[in-house]
DNA sequence: GTTCGTGCAAACGGTTTGCAACAAT
DNA sequence: ATTGTTGCAAACCGTTTGCACGAAC
């Protein structure tokens, strides 16, 4: 469920502008690629995609721009099910379902279901909360 | 939230028979700790905390026997927030929250919190769905 | 005498770290 | 000149694997 819009560079320059990010190169090839892709990629699989057009990118520089955009608020970093850490260009509040089958995390619009009496847990202060769902895709039809 | 009640080696023992899980003495080490155990303990938490009154029990030991328990059903996997994988003795259907400040998970009972609408997530087919809570604990009183 | 359980040590995979080189201002 | 950014390689940590020894039926 991720946007799929067409950014050119000039887009992605003011978005890191937006989040004060100095736009490098690297920046803007690691943002191209995680706000365009159609998944939740982790650290290795933003590497191997950026390095695809642009190949003399280290691992660490993806993981330093990758840790600098969730600090700045530009990704959300989800860690669920899987193994790996998985990055998330959605900021919005939502939920997620993971896949029983292929481990694939897809965003659940938030207003999909309704949770009821959050403040009341007892003994804790809730700052947060999302819905985690298991399952599959409906196939077909 | 865990049960906390003072378990002979027997009552592990039964119990361990009752999962179809033959009991040698390093499961029983295992399961003891990890039923008796207040907190969601990593695999290499229940080696530690294991070799401490049975110093001859090896890693790779540690790690069949728990992955052999949730295979049989006594013990769950929690894949959340932390960076491995800790083990849940609470197989009923629960809530989960993750302390802001220790990252440590808490059982949230089922009936905290209300869901609705789960069936109708469009596209998908849930199978099982949890609330996942991040915040803290209410300062002693 | 197979099967099952255990131990050891090495491999693995994702992430982090230390440090040196190189911009950028 | 200081600060910020990158790259490389090694370290790290939790988990997995292969294999050989030993126990159990």
């Amino acid at each position: 469920m991720n946007s799929r819009q067409n950014l050119t560079p000039d887009d992605v320059v003011e978005c890191l502008r937006r989040h004060d990010i100095r736009p490098s190169a690297q920046r803007v090839a690691v943002a191209s690629f995680v706000l365009q892709v159609d998944e939740h990629p982790s650290a290795e699989r933003v590497l191997s995609g950026v390095q695809a057009d642009f190949p003399m990118i280290s691992r660490a520089t993806v993981y330093n721009t990758l840790h600098l955009f969730v600090e700045q608020g530009l990704l959300r970093e989800v860690k669920l099910g899987s193994s790996s850490i998985v990055y998330d260009a959605n900021t919005d509040r939502h939920h997620h379902l993971i896949d029983d089958e292929t481990g694939q995390i897809h965003d659940i619009p938030w207003q999909a279901v309704e949770v009821d009496q959050v403040t009341e847990i007892e003994g804790f202060e809730v700052r947060e909360y999302q819905v985690v769902f298991k399952g599959r895709r409906k196939h077909n039809r």
